[in-house]
DNA sequence: AAATAATATCGTTATTTTGCGATATGGCGA
DNA sequence: TCGCCATATCGCAAAATAACGATATTATTT
């Protein structure tokens, strides 16, 4: 059994198959950086749920971190995000040409 | 906690998520119209699963299908299917915009 | 070096998801 | 109506996921 889509597309849609990771991942719709903490606060859960969540969003490239002092901000990694849409998108209008 | 996407959309995302029904619905990319049968043989599943897949599927708005005789047609909803993906592109270039 | 602050990882539990075999239902033809 | 074929539903067990608290790690500050 095999798709045609790269595994890395496949990352990206499992990673926003969760209502808490779409709505972690708005909150940079607002905000542009943001700490584990931050985010942990705005989205009502604990730390390590927000480091581990944060952590699984950017693997499957929909963020970007960075360590600043002791704290890791996390942006939203724009291009990738839309690129994996954007590939999605050609692919089901590709399977809509018949 | 709340996302802005509504939840035809996270039916989507959720239905997107398992590489099991992505390989389901890319044999549509190919094959317009396909049994219930045809789809666990060509995918490899049990006919329990993929008629279950499959009605999942359906649900998130992804295929159609129709009865005729004793079988069940299962179609790719082309249409709905690319609203979802661009509705997501446009959610996620909400989030991106700085 | 020790205390503190922020984040990451670990270990666990609860919940959800997956896929299967068995069984029930629907539809057609004899 | 009875049997047959295709599909749907049920019940279950295994696996994956989510969230938490506790603990470890990393970085700063004194």
């Amino acid at each position: 059994m095999s798709t045609p889509l790269s595994p890395a597309i496949q990352d990206f849609l499992r990673a926003l198959a969760s209502e808490t990771r779409q709505a972690i991942l708005f909150l940079f719709a607002t905000d542009a950086a943001l700490t584990v903490g931050q985010v942990a606060e705005a989205a009502g859960i604990g730390q390590s749920t927000a480091s581990e969540q944060l952590a699984l969003l950017k693997r499957a490239g929909l963020l970007t971190s960075a360590r600043e002092g002791k704290e890791v901000i996390y942006r939203a990694d724009h291009t990738r995000m839309i690129g994996y849409a954007q590939e999605l998108l050609t692919y089901l209008q590709t399977c809509a040409s018949e």
